[in-house]
DNA sequence: TTCATACTTCGATCGTAATCGAAGCATCCG
DNA sequence: CGGATGCTTCGATTACGATCGAAGTATGAA
């Protein structure tokens, strides 16, 4: 009779208020400490153990110990286009947890998607790519063609880094304020890291936004027209 | 503080045991009564008929009177795209509901997600079209090109039908066997259709899996080859 | 009309899980 | 070695929601 996966435990592990909060500070990308977690979910540290270890067993996290502090973050790519998934649905439904303020445009136009870019930028570097042909698409496994991987080195990215690694060099991430695919991957996120670096882009403090500086911003569109 | 949208709410809905069966069973893309989903569930009328009102409400589900019974399905494309990648994520958890028997592989081979094929055939489905150029890419959208039109006039599919529904005509949906994107979207659906209608293909009784006969299979293999 | 079917609503029970205070480990610092 | 910080475990409380019996509503059949 039964058939398929359960996703009734996914679901009721994303489904607590206090656990969702988590789950989309870590969309932030950024690894998080328990008492830092708790504070974003408006609980106490204690609750927020609990709910951290749950969410490890259920394997949508892992934690990294460091000195006295334990950092958590999604467990892999996977996790975050799920939960990408899931607020394009509630996003789609009105499902808003925010008064639409000055911040929403800002997220709209660029932000943090777990490790890589999202939003109308994200989705201009991926369209960009793929219109120079340094991208082809194939299912839902981007391929970085010659002409992409020279240009890519031509950034300062190390391709050979890139490949060593078992996780997938493309991948599309479905953008939930666009309804488009933006870049996810090893290069999605290995782009990101390197506009911050650049000083092109910095995270805001406490949020998923992705703030370009006027020089940087210049430079993005320079670098990637449609 | 809080931004983005609630997954929290959708996350509850599915995570309830009950309600995962029902909207499991109606991946099967039959829309079904009370009555039936109950018995997917394994608890009374009563309590069916408050878990459907939730869903209901939640818009994961809509329901159609007709007579004295109550269809009920999933309200839209997207929810079933939505619950696909759940169960991708819960099945790369080994998270299985099921022993494996010997309905498994019939389910890999071909199965009904929502109202389009899946498993091994939709996948190839899709690979046969776009290596015949009768379907490009771009981004996540599918885009039918002047051949695919042509393609699917022929094999007796009414595409201005198509295009008045304000549905996209083609999307990719992520497979949860293969892993790889398969077609979902209206033409995903009057494909599907066409096969049934054929007779070269049919739905399982009480599951997901769809059966093609001998003749049926030599004559899909034979129309989209790899 | 009367009866039957399909379903919803109401009300009460019961279990589970979220929550937090308090106590217990672990790690770092001086 | 204290002493402080960061986190987990334990235990008790509490609240919410799943469940079902019983009663109510709607549609169709006889």
């Amino acid at each position: 009779m039964k058939e398929g996966p359960d996703i009734a435990l996914i679901g009721s592990l994303i489904g607590d208020p206090a656990r969702a909060n988590m789950l989309t500070a870590l969309m932030g990308g950024q690894a998080l400490t328990p008492t830092e977690l708790a504070a974003h979910a408006g609980i106490t540290l204690q609750t927020a153990s609990s709910h951290l270890a749950k969410l490890e067993a259920g394997g949508l996290l892992t934690q990294r110990k460091q000195g006295r502090h334990r950092y958590y973050a999604l467990s892999e790519d996977e996790v975050g286009l799920m939960l990408e998934s899931l607020m394009g649905f509630a996003a789609s439904r009105g499902l808003t947890r925010h008064r639409p303020g000055p911040k929403d445009p800002a997220l709209r136009k660029a932000r943090v998607c777990y490790n890589h870019l999202a939003g109308d930028y994200g989705v201009r570097l991926l369209d960009s790519l793929v219109a120079a042909r340094q991208i082809e698409m194939m299912g839902d496994d981007l391929a970085l063609t010659d002409a992409g991987r020279v240009r890519v080195e031509a950034l300062g990215i190390d391709y050979a880094m890139l490949q060593k690694s078992r996780r997938p060099i493309c991948r599309t991430c479905l953008d939930w304020s666009e309804r488009r695919s933006h870049l996810a991957g090893s290069l999605g996120e290995a782009l990101l890291t390197l506009f911050i670096d650049k000083g092109w882009a910095r995270r805001e403090k406490d949020s998923r936004a992705v703030r370009f500086s006027d020089e940087g911003e210049k430079a993005f569109l320079d670098l990637f027209p449609l």
